[in-house]
DNA sequence: TTGACTTGGATGCCATGGCATCTATCCTAA
DNA sequence: TTAGGATAGATGCCATGGCATCCAAGTCAA
């Protein structure tokens, strides 16, 4: 009562209960549908869907982007450069690092992972996220996301 | 603009990256801050107070709540067993399974823990989840984990 | 009762991520 | 120029989860 806003506070628990549930169900799901259709799970997805969009990234940059070690980062882009979708270019301004982009098999596969994607996850959501309420928690996950990068919450060490 | 509520699934891509990303950061946080504090992770945690809140509950009723594999879920008991936090209990009315409970010291681990995971929570979301909108969002996440139960989306096969 | 089938969950193998470590490269100051 | 430190990321070890498999126990029909 003392505490303005403590009515958002008293659910902090079951709201964050909420969170992981519905991320690691959709997660799940979008994995079969994905694995099915493409050969790819949604981690890789994700990433060649970053490389679309940000060519020439490095390593550090999808670590950051994802909020996973830079360890595990490179070995997934191992993983993508063995089914020849991604190549490393070594950077010519700093050679310890490389520019990392899709090949055409790359581009190819994440145009068509994408509608599979989307129209999954339409499916899964379907009703749950439409009308105001819908609006504004769509609103509001982007609002903390943006919090929590700014203050670099949650990063793993490597 | 022909189907209704087509607002609302143009942004359906964002809206997952933004609850992946607030999911694995918060994890993240969460996992230091009770490792440090408690020895244990964020998983664990869900486990215990699971077990406290649901006293005699079998490793098929974790697996159903948090949606991973049985297996996985037996592990998981496993090591909170050899650490005394969870006894199994064989189930007198069926010998296949057994009834999980927490000891004393799991009782007391998962009280000391709330009150980090309460605080850490409460510090990482601090502002964002406050207003009208930010409890919209709490109320959608939960109607769309309503909606993923019911359907029985994304559990894993083992 | 008993034999076929189902179910709970324990276990083993593999894939993935965290973290520590190692190397190559880059930067800075003397 | 070069020595000391910082940085990018590749690699190895370990922990954890998925999935397949296996076994013990339950169920049901004949």
């Amino acid at each position: 009562m003392a505490s303005k806003s403590s009515g958002g506070r008293a659910h902090l628990p079951g709201f964050f209960a909420d969170l992981v549930r519905c991320e690691t169900r959709l997660y799940n799901a979008l994995n079969d549908r994905l694995r099915e259709r493409h050969g790819i799970v949604t981690s890789q997805f994700e990433f060649l869907c970053f490389l679309r969009d940000h060519p020439g990234s490095r390593v550090a940059d999808l670590a950051a982007e994802f909020a996973v070690g830079i360890g595990a980062t490179s070995k997934g882009i191992d993983r993508l450069e063995k089914q020849a979708w991604v190549i490393r270019r070594t950077n010519p301004s700093d050679r310890r690092s490389s520019l990392l982009d899709l090949t055409d098999d790359g581009l190819r596969l994440v145009g068509a992972a994408e509608a599979t994607f989307t129209e999954t996850l339409t499916e899964l959501t379907a009703g749950t996220l439409d009308g105001p309420s819908g609006l504004a928690a769509v609103q509001a996950l982007s609002a903390l996301r943006s919090v929590l990068e700014r203050d670099r919450i949650g990063l793993p060490t490597g």
